[in-house]
DNA sequence: GTCTATAAATTGATAGAC
DNA sequence: GTCTATCAATTTATAGAC
């Protein structure tokens, strides 16, 4: 995304927009040209065609992400500092429902095409490594456990924001979030 | 569903058909006439159009899939029997991964139009009233937590789901489960 | 590298015969 | 109810000038 040509990156993030706002039955070429205030060749130019540009923005939605959750909860020491302030920065991932809706609507894609699958993938890899740095250096006894933890939290939060955003006020997300605390801390002692 | 005419039937199929194999992307009126065998005016005489044929598509689908949570549930008396059928029942559920794909192809397009939102919103209270269910009549005690833990349960579900989608190897699932399972024992405990 | 102009294909929708 | 034929609109892609 850093070594992109300045056209390039402005045609991106006004992709990255108009999936937010839009869905990506909006991802037209018509569509972006004009959000980015460029021509739609220039899209075939700096991306070869409608594929390149949906795979470099799935790289660069994925990136954001990784790097959003790693910086969120490498900000405090380890032992249960870290682990307080990561349950609490899951309550900030779970708000931040505009990031997800961008997820959700390439998560199909992703599924079906090889290559956007391994990419995906491989973000939900540096998730669970991340949790786990998050979660351990608390209680060795744990230790074994920490693998399915990991899964299980990340599985925690992409569920309820399902839920929330289909019916905000079907859903009590203070308590399921609160259940969620002391499901792991049952699970430490 | 069943009181559709034929025709509409076959079409409303064919498109169930299709949204599994090739997504949404590939839900076109010459696609869906031609795997149903019917004419393409069939289908605007039918659904009077393509977002009617949308909405009677995801009644379809949340219709079928509610059934057959409820049925898995119900089968058992209630208990701990019930609930050790439960927890069998979501292993089922978990590896019934095509369903889960329709219904992930679905869920964008849901979040953005209010009446699919509504009507898919309405599914997930299904869910979690069946869960509740499934669930109760095991321990008085924990009858303020129910809520939250049906939420929940269904959270892990789906996200569970999703990464095995993307890695079915980087997921030790069997582990994630049992995890799940000892975590819900414990609250009971 | 960027643009205008246009090609070529596909889409959703419907008129009108039967 | 069902079909063929056709419509207007939209989409992706690219040729060619600058």
């Amino acid at each position: 995304m850093e070594v992109l040509p300045p056209t390039a990156r402005r045609i991106l993030a006004a992709a990255k927009r108009l999936l937010v706002s839009d869905g990506f039955k909006a991802l037209t070429l018509s569509a972006i040209a004009s959000e980015a205030d460029e021509s739609k060749a220039s899209i075939g130019y700096h991306f070869g065609n409608k594929d390149g540009l949906v795979a470099a923005l799935v790289d660069s939605l994925t990136h954001d992400a990784n790097r959003a959750l790693i910086q969120e909860c490498s900000s405090q020491p380890p032992g249960s500092a870290r682990v307080r302030a990561f349950l609490e920065g899951e309550q900030r991932i779970v708000a931040d429902v505009s990031s997800f809706q961008a997820f959700f609507e390439v998560l199909p894609y992703a599924m079906r095409d090889p290559s956007l699958r391994g990419r995906v993938a491989a973000l939900y890899d540096g998730y669970r490594e991340t949790v786990r740095r998050c979660l351990s250096d608390t209680d060795p006894v744990a230790v074994a456990e920490l693998r399915p933890l990991c899964v299980l939290m990340i599985a925690m939060v992409d569920g309820l924001v399902i839920q929330y955003c289909l019916d905000p006020t079907g859903v009590d997300m203070p308590s399921a979030l609160a259940l969620c605390e002391r499901l792991v801390k049952a699970l430490f002692a």
